[in-house]
This record gives structure tokens, sequence and C-alpha cells, in this order.
DNA sequence: ATGAAGCGGAGAACATGTCTCCACTAATTT
DNA sequence: AAATTAGTGGAGACATGTTCTCCGCTTCAT
């Protein structure tokens, strides 16, 4: 994306002539770059550097000359994802049916960050964000809330459903399908299932859940896992 | 290491001639537990001794020589709640209306969890209870899942929601409400009403959803709140 | 008033993470 | 082939945070 951390970054900077990485130093780059996705990814962005470096079979200190620090590897990582999922909200306000865009919207919204703990937590928890992605979220409110009223005018949503009662949904989802992703990565659509057939003004049947149910033995996995912190 | 930590805790230790606490001892004593009470409930178990320490006025040396460890604290505090919570379950089982009994239950066990932090990780997570702990959680298992069947049976329950939903609704939904707690500790009840809508077989019209959705100001405050660690 | 029980809290021991420094290694140039 | 210099690894300085101990001093009970 660029070829050195602080030129073409973003800042067209003069003292930047543009000087190109050594073939072994852009390979390593990529080397970390691939690391970092993995493991953000896998387990999220409290992982170190450190962790990132063994991953990419490199030293730390390749990684901070590369990168001035983790947040600008954040960064170069996941921020075409963001714009990605602005793109899928915006595609949705065309789609012809209003509840079928409004689904369809949550359920990609889900897709992305169910199966990426590293950008739920950036996408839903602004001490990970800087500004920029902070105000890119904000973009979202306004797009959710036409498709929500627009979904409600169509007649099959409740009306007393609210703007902010989908990121709080797809924050709820997908902090659930994190607990449970070692066990069970797709098991959040069997409760995203579940809520849409909550959402809706009325119905005749349900919906048919989507995934099998855990087994207790699972359940206990998913508890044994892992325990939140706080701040 | 002390015997005062284990002499009137509950054992009743041959080695434990019944010895009382000096009455300043037995005064910081339960200063002890009513900050750690507070604290663990507000702000969950990882909170440190010292803290607690702080909290109730005394130095730390005064909370181990109580205590020995955390894990002691947190058992003397909890406990209780885990056997009143199974309780609860089982006067479920004793009510005439199975779906009214089911919906009780979730909530009872969503309104114990959702205003303390330390209960849920309790419950939930595995890391912070022994095995006498875990046990009792097993116990809970052939409890709902009677529960679940029972409220099938009657008709008004979809047949696809299998035993394992119950606790996972809880966790997720506790989940949700721990980010949520410093802004709006009641949310959750809106987004358990949206489920319950969901778990009926089908239904005309929905029920009030019983507390306002959050602002987007609100939103974003949960949103800046905290962010969960891993591990 | 005296001895035992109890106290506070500095700090040892440990864990975990970020980021720096510099003696080395190796790609590129000559 | 030698010289040049970008690039490397990883020990370790530094920061933060937690558990738990130690011991000089205080307070209670008799």
């Amino acid at each position: 994306m660029n070829e050195d951390a602080r030129c073409g970054a973003g800042q067209p900077d003069a003292e930047c002539p543009e000087r190109p990485l050594r073939r072994d130093a852009e390979r390593n780059r990529q080397r970390i770059l691939a690391a970092a996705a993995e493991v953000f990814t896998e387990r999220g962005l409290d992982v170190s550097l450190d962790e990132v470096a063994r991953h990419a079979g490199v030293g730390v200190g390749t990684v901070y000359r590369r990168f001035a620090d983790k947040e600008e590897l954040v960064e170069t990582l996941f921020t075409g994802y963001v714009d990605d999922l602005a793109a899928v909200a915006e595609r949705a306000l065309d789609m012809p049916d209003p509840t079928e865009a409004l689904l369809w919207f949550l359920e990609h919204w889900m897709e992305a960050v169910a199966g990426n703990i590293g950008l739920r937590q950036l996408l839903m928890f602004a001490t990970y964000a800087g500004d920029r992605l902070s105000y890119a979220r904000d973009r979202f409110a306004p797009l959710v809330n036409a498709l929500v009223t627009r979904a409600q005018a169509n007649g099959r949503i409740r009306a007393d459903l609210a703007g902010t009662d989908i990121p709080f949904i797809a924050m709820m989802l997908s902090s659930a399908a994190e607990y449970a992703h070692q066990v069970r990565p797709e098991i959040w659509r069997r409760y995203l299932t579940l809520l849409i057939d909550g959402m809706f003004a009325s119905r005749d049947g349900t919906a048919t859940l989507p995934v099998a149910p855990l087994a207790i033995t699972e359940m206990e996995s998913v508890m044994r896992g892992r325990a939140p912190r706080r701040q």
C-alpha cells in the first residue's frame, strides 16, 4: 500500500524523496503485514507487537522500524475494511425491498465483524480507533437510520425499532460471536435469525434457525475459553 | 498460613478452636466484604485487592490476613448467589404456565447477572470459578432443558429452540448489559424483549419494548466506555 | 500495664507490554 | 572483491500493574 512507514502513509511530505525499500526489507514488511493480519483477525488487537514479530519470523526492531507504533500498523491493515462496510450501507439504500435491505446490511455487517476480532474492536470500540475511524463510524448513523425508517414504512418491521438498535444488536451478537469463535464460529447466525424474527411487526411461523444449537459440551467450552477484562 | 481466614468462614474445621476475632478485626473484615461486594459488583472481578483495600479503608496486608487470596474472598461473597439462582430455576419448574415459567426464569437470571458484573463473570466464565462453582452451573443444564421442552409442548415457544440457547442468550445479553452498564443499566430489557418476540412460534403484533432506545450520543458512550481484552 | 492480636503500607517478586539501541549481517554499488 | 550503507535481531531500559510479604508500630483485652 505504502512503501515506507512515513512516506506515502498520508502526508505528502517534502522530506520524503520516494526511496524504495531494499528487496529483503520489502519482503519483511509484507511478512509483518501478513502476520499482523492473521493474528489480529484471530485474536484481536491486544496481541503484542513482540508476538506479531515472532509470528512474522522477524525481530521486534524490524517491526518498529517499519511502523512507528501499533496504531500505524493497525490502520494500515484495517482502514480499507471500514470503507468497505460504509459502501455496503450505501448499496443497501439502493435495494428495492427496504426490509430486505435492512436485514441484508445487518447480515453483512455481522459477516465482516464476526470472523475478525480485530476489526470488531476497531469498529465497535473507540479505544482502538483514532478520531479518523470514529468519524467514519459516525457516517453510519444516518445511513442506518434511513434503512430502519424505510423498512418500517414498508410495514414489515416493528414501529418501535430505533436506529441505534441496529449497531447495538451488532455489538451484542459480535460479542457473543467472539466468545464462541474457537468453538463454533458461525453460531451467531442462529441468534441473528432469532433477533430478526423478533424485529418483524408480526409473523406467522418462524424462520428456520440456520445453525445447529451448541451441545452442552460446546457451551462449556465457550465458557471455559476466555474471560473478559476491563478498562 | 493463617487460621483466621478459614475459621468462621464456613467449614467447621477440626483444627479450628473457634477463636473469635478481636472486635476491631471483625469490623475490618466486614468492611472488606462490603467494599469487595461493591467494587466487584460494579466493576467485575478483575479489580485488584489493593483497590478493594483502599475502598474498605484498610491496608492490603489486612485483606491478605483475612483472606488467603482473591478466590477465597470471591467465594465468600458470591457462593450464595449461585444457590439462589438454582432455586429460582426450581421454582420456575413449579409454575403452572410453562411458557411464562421459561420467560420468568430467563428474566430473573438476567436481573441477577446484569446489575452485577462480578457475578456475571463468576457464572459465565469458568476462569473465575473453581470446580465447585462450575459444578453448580452444570446443575442448571437439566433444569433449563426441562423448562424449554415444556414450554414447547405448551405450543407457544418455537420448536427449534434448544436448551443451550437459553444460557447463550443470557451470556449474549449480559455481555451487552456490561458494555452499557455505565450509560443505561436497564437497556438489556429492550433486547430481551426483542429476543423473546423471536422465541414465539408465531405472533400477532409485538410486545412493547420496555426501555427507550439509546440515543446516538449514548451509543457513542457505550463504545467509548471500554474495550474487551482477551486470554 | 502488658502481651498478644492486629494494623498499614512500602516494597519484593513477578508479569506483560512498548519501544530503543547498537553490534552485527547482507544487499547493492563500485 | 571491496566498500558502502540499509537493514536486522533481540537484549534490555522503561512503564505499568498485580499479588503477596514483612516488620515496626498500634490497639484491644485482660
